[in-house]
DNA sequence: GGTTGATCATGG
DNA sequence: CCATGATCAACC
């Protein structure tokens, strides 16, 4: 009676399809998930930070760890994991994408990164907070996000106020308090870690690197509305 | 307890 | 160094 899993070989052909690779793995651990696909899960996540959102991928199918940039780039899909405890309650922010330090000039909020990247996300939940080990950690049910106007009109707010920042030379003022559904934290293997920016004074200056993040708030009402 | 800022691994 | 995948842990 049992189906015996595996990982796919290729990539899904449509969204629908995609959705169902992911239901299809929803209520078993990542220890099941590794077991099957020959994959040891680690201990805990303290130096494997994101192995679970590389098992997910290869669950579903994305690019094998190799070209990032888009998860299912034909399909237009982003996959976020996104560790929720027993409640369904969200643990932790949700990455976006690097933060440009400087403004292109004829950025818009239209042709962002930002935006580009959140046309349409399969959140996976996974359940289980830190004092449950790896292995125990439960893979939820899928929901796959469009932004409602709403929401993409938050989003835009958030993000044209920080950009307008980056581009007045005021990166070194930006904290993560900013934004109502995205903000801004720094993002860089560690603090000696520089890249280029723009002064106060239109003067070039090194900051650190920083990235884009949905707050928890926000990505607790998107897997709210079922 | 929840958030902010720091950090870990990997590939190009 | 940039960008992917995120979680850790100090702090308020």
């Amino acid at each position: 009676m049992n189906i015996i899993l595996q990982p796919p070989k290729c990539p899904p052909q449509d969204v629908p399809s995609l959705v169902k690779r992911a239901e299809s793995i929803a209520g078993l651990s990542l220890g099941e998930l590794g077991q099957l696909a020959g994959i040891a899960i680690p201990e805990h996540f303290k130096q494997h930070k994101g192995f679970t959102g590389q098992l997910i991928e290869l669950w579903l199918g994305a690019s094998a760890g190799s070209t990032p940039q888009q998860d299912f780039p034909e399909l237009g899909v982003e996959l976020k994991t996104i560790p929720v405890d027993a409640n369904g309650k969200v643990l932790e922010t949700t990455y976006v994408c690097f933060a440009h330090t400087k403004v292109p000039f004829g950025t818009t909020w239209k042709n962002s990164s930002v935006k580009n990247k959140l046309q349409q996300v399969l959140f996976i939940p996974i359940l289980g907070e830190r004092s449950v080990p790896p292995r125990n950690r439960i893979v939820g049910m899928p929901k796959l996000w469009l932004p409602t106007p709403e929401q993409d009109s938050v989003l835009k707010q958030d993000w044209e106020e920080l950009c307008e920042m980056i581009s007045l030379g005021q990166i070194q003022k930006i904290n993560a308090t900013q934004g109502v559904a995205l903000h801004i934290r720094p993002k860089a293997a560690d603090g000696t870690v520089l890249t280029q920016a723009t002064g106060s004074e239109g003067e070039a200056i090194l900051t650190r690197p920083r990235g884009f993040y949905l707050r928890k708030s926000f990505t607790q009402t998107i897997l709210n509305d079922c």
